[in-house]
DNA sequence: GTCATATACTTTAAGTATGAAATGTATTGG
DNA sequence: CCAATACATTTCATACTTAAAGTATATGAC
């Protein structure tokens, strides 16, 4: 009694467009907000904010999987923070290919200031929904993530021929 | 006795932040589908989504509105979708400022095969999840999206000087 | 050692996105 | 009527993004 046959068919694409319309104007706050108070974007906040998280720095490919962003982009992002003297690149001496990359002591300063405006928007933003809802939201959207880290795998996996024989996340 | 005092502030963020994790993966999954099955990409797929769903087309403002992407962006986006003849574009006679926009049949007929397709990506990256925890997590979204458009509606009204007379969401 | 292959990254070309300024078109108050 | 103002859109410069091709380096078979 809870849905028609139809409800059933198109929960997740409902789902799916609740998601993306609550993201798209989160993200159109945050990217406003940096860029009148920071002067900045959110994808170089994005960058900032997954190398200060690590002590040692990161390589490229490292910072690509974790943005979900392809190789060339990272490239041309980390070139124009290195310019701005946020980030430093330095090419691994054991294996020259590799390009580590890490927050300079005022990239670590600029992104901390950045940590309670940002925290601040997004509370804001969410102000009108009380505590419990919230927890619970974020219960709900750990479990989703699961089953979509799930499709995205194996959605990887389905487009290269020369990994068959099975990822970790396969069953035996 | 369900969490810390520092919980209480960051939980918005993390909210968020498991928002934005999942809404990444599975634009990564639609972006990489709709160009192996299409030929296509999200923006479009987005615009022609918009379009579809009105009988008598939109004006540029309205789509830049109801995408919250910039005027000039849906100019060019236009601009390649009336090359590919999937999009009509015509002056309004009464009022030429206006341009309103529509699909052509072609364009109709196309989103149409799109349709199906997008609907099983989405459904698939969900599959790992209950009925009911979708169920409810439409309904928090719902809830999530009140209050994030307030927040959205206000941030636009502070940018404006010449609007402080309340817009219609205001409380009287 | 040498060659094939894989890996890490960069470059390229096309497309997508922004904010600000410019353009052209109504509307309105005097 | 007409200047001021508001409005809808485009243009411009710059930034971000992708997929695909290219470069350099490492690794392993032989």
């Amino acid at each position: 009694m809870t849905g028609s046959a139809n409800d059933e068919a198109t929960l997740p694409l409902k789902v799916w467009l609740a998601l993306f319309s609550n993201v798209r104007q989160i993200e159109w706050l945050i990217r406003t907000n940096l860029r009148e108070s920071f002067g900045s974007t959110l994808p170089r906040f994005d960058l900032l904010s997954q190398l200060y998280r690590v002590a040692d720095g990161m390589t490229m490919s490292e910072l690509s999987t974790r943005l979900m962003v392809s190789n060339g982009n990272v490239t041309g992002l980390i070139a124009r923070l290195v310019a701005e003297r946020l980030v430093s690149r330095v090419a691994d001496p054991q294996d020259k290919r590799i390009q580590r990359v890490a927050l300079t002591p005022k990239g670590r300063r600029v992104f901390e200031t950045m940590i309670p405006a940002n925290q601040a928007w997004v509370s804001a933003a969410m102000a009108g929904v009380p505590r419990d809802d919230l927890v619970e939201l974020q219960a709900l959207l750990q479990k989703l993530k699961v089953s979509v880290s799930g499709a995205v795998q194996m959605h990887k996996a389905g487009e290269v021929p020369g990994d068959q024989d099975g990822p970790p996340w396969a069953a035996p």
